[in-house]
DNA sequence: GGCGCGGCTTGATCCAGATCAATGCCCGCG
DNA sequence: CGCGGGCATTGATCTGGATCAAGCCGCGCC
C-alpha cells in the first residue's frame, strides 16, 4: 500500500531562546537537516565558549522535565554548581559502558539514546531509549558499577552530575531528594510496565503501546504527539519489545494498512491515536 | 521417570506468637522443623507483648538485607523510632492494592508476597515474589499512589514505614540516604534482568533462572540453596516469567527428567546448580 | 552519477509455547 | 473416612512470531 505523503513542515528554525525546533519527517530536507530533539544551538558564529556551554539548569527549557523540577530559585542554583554541562557525544559512542565505575549520573540535553543490558552469550535486550530531560545511570547506584551499555543514537549532549555531590546537596534541599526519589521510583513503575508488556502482550499491542509512549513524551517535550522520526533501527525497537526486526516492520506495515498510522523508514505519523490504543489496550479490536 | 520421593512435611503447627511454622521440606523434623523465612522466634511462652511485638531493627535477623544495612548504632536507634513492627496480614490478604494512596515503605519480615501490575483488559502480570528482608512500594513514591497489588502469599508480618519520616531521616544519616538510593537502583536493576529475562529469554531458560535466583535469595537469609518451598503456585510463577501454567509444569518435568532438579507439588530440590547454570545462561546445552 | 551497504520489506516455512482437554493428586472439611 | 475443589500433570493440536530467504530502497561515498 501506497505510504501516505507528508506536507512539508515550517523549515526547522530556531528561536532565540534556544527552545529546540523539532524534528518531523521532512522529505528531502533543506540544506540543514531537520534535527530532532537537538538542544537549542549556540549562535553559529561563536567557537567553544565556555559561557555558552555552561547553560546552566535554571536557563534550560528542560528543566520541568529534568532533576529541578520543582526547585525554588535559590536551590536551582546550588544544583547548578555541581552539573557539568554539555558533554557531546558523537552518534554511536558510549555514555558509559557495562561494568564502568559510576562516576555520575547522566541527564541527556539533546539527542536520543538507549541503553542495553547483554546476556552471558551475547543477547542483548535494549532496556530503554532515553531523550531529552531523562536521567541515566541510576541502575549504577547499587553497585557502584553500570550495569548496562549507554549508547548516542545520534550526536548528543549530556549533562553530567557527580552522585555524591547530588546525594549531599539532596540533604539540603528537601524537594531535590524528593524529586530524586519521585525519579527513581517512576523508573521502577515504567519497568514494570515493560514487564507487563513483555511478558503478555501481543506483538501489536507492544508496537501500539510503544508508539504511544513515544507520542507522549514527544508531547511533554512540546514537540508534535503525532509526527515525529523514530530514532533507532527496526532491530532496535525489535530488541526493546522482545520481538524480531521482521515482525516489528510486519506489524507497521499493517498498522499503515489499517489506517492507524503512516510510516516512510523512519517518519512516523500517528493517525488515529484512539483506534492505537484500543489496539494497546485490548490487542485487536478496531478494524 | 519417577519423581524423588520426599518425606511428609511437620504438620502446620504454630507458635504462640502466631507466627506461621514454615513449610520447608524437612523430613520427619526434629520438633522444631528449621523453618524458612519466618523471622526469629520469640521465646515461645510469650504472649502478645508489646515490647516483643516491636523487635527493633538492631534486633532483627534481617538487618543486613533490610534497610538498615550497614548503619551505626546510633543511626540504628533513629530508624528504630520511626518503623512500625509486625503487622501481621493473613494469606489472600491485600498489603496495598492498585491506586491506593502511598503510606508507608514496607518490609517483608516474614512469609513471602507477590506484587502485580493489572493490564486495562483484567491480564496481570506478577511483578515481583518478596522475601523477608525486601522493601515494598516503592513503585508509589513517583506519583504518591501504589501502582501495583501487593498480597501476601502465605500469613505474613510487615514491618512499616512512613516515607516522609525515612526521608527526613535519611537527610541526617548520609549512610541510610545511600542505603536507601541502592536499594531504589538494584530494584531499578532486577527490573532490568527481568526485562531481558522477558525479552529474550526460552521457557527453559527463564525457569532456571528463575530457581537459580531463589535458592540465591533463600541462600542469603540463611536457608538452604538447593532445598525450598515454592510459595506460589504455578500459574503465579508462569504470570512472573510470561508463560502459562502449562509450560511452567512441562518444563519443571523437563528438568526434573534431565535431572536437574526434584520436585514434588512445591517442594523443590535443585540437583545440578551448575547444568541449571548452563540451562539458564545459554539455552539447552547440558544434557 | 553509480555503486555498495546497511536497513527495511515481504514471502514461505517452521516451531516453541499457547490453547484445549482429560485426568490425577493433595488437602481441607463435613 | 469419603468427598469436593483447587492445583498440577500430561497429551493433542493450533498458531503467532521466529527463522530463512529474497529483493528493494535510500544514503553516503567515490
Amino acid at each position: 500500500m501506497c505510504v501516505a505523503r507528508y506536507a512539508r513542515t515550517a523549515s526547522p528554525t530556531r528561536n532565540d531562546s534556544g527552545a529546540p525546533i523539532p524534528h518531523v519527517l521532512k522529505p528531502p530536507g533543506p540544506p540543514h537537516p531537520a534535527h530532532a530533539l537537538t538542544a537549542p544551538a549556540k549562535p553559529a558564529s561563536a567557537r567553544v565558549d565556555f559561557a555558552q556551554l555552561r547553560v546552566a539548569c535554571s536557563a534550560c527549557s528542560l528543566r520541568e522535565l529534568c532533576l529541578p523540577a520543582g526547585l525554588a530559585a535559590g536551590d536551582l542554583r546550588s544544583l547548578d554548581a555541581l552539573v557539568n554541562r554539555r558533554r557531546p557525544l558523537k552518534r554511536g559512542a558510549y555514555l558509559y559502558r557495562n561494568d564502568a565505575r559510576l562516576q555520575s549520573l547522566y541527564a541527556a540535553r539533546s539527542g536520543f539514546l538507549k541503553t542495553s543490558v547483554a546476556h552471558a552469550d551475547g543477547r542483548e535486550q535494549i532496556a530503554g531509549f532515553h531523550m531529552p530531560g531523562d536521567l541515566m545511570g541510576l541502575d549504577a547506584i547499587g553497585g557502584g558499577r553500570h550495569v548496562c551499555d549507554a549508547v548516542a543514537l545520534e550526536d548528543c549532549e549530556v549533562c553530567e552530575m557527580p552522585l555524591e555531590a547530588l546525594e549531599a546537596l539532596s540533604r539540603k534541599i528537601p524537594s531535590l531528594q524528593q524529586h530524586f526519589h519521585r525519579i527513581l521510583s517512576r523508573e521502577i513503575v515504567r519497568d514494570h510496565g515493560m514487564m507487563l508488556l513483555l511478558g503478555s502482550m501481543r506483538a501489536e499491542e507492544r508496537l501500539a503501546a510503544f508508539l504511544l509512549n513515544l507520542s507522549q513524551r514527544f508531547a511533554a517535550r512540546g514537540y508534535s504527539s503525532t509526527e515525529f522520526m523514530l530514532r533507532m533501527t527496526r532491530e532496535e525497537i525489535g530488541s526493546y519489545l522482545g520481538l524480531k526486526l521482521e515482525t516489528v516492520s510486519r506489524t507497521l506495515s499493517r498498522m499503515q494498512s489499517n489506517g492507524l498510522i503512516a510510516v516512510r523508514n523512519r517518519q512516523l505519523r500517528i493517525l488515529d491515536v484512539e483506534k492505537l490504543q484500543t489496539v494497546a489496550n485490548r490487542g485487536a479490536a478496531a478494524g
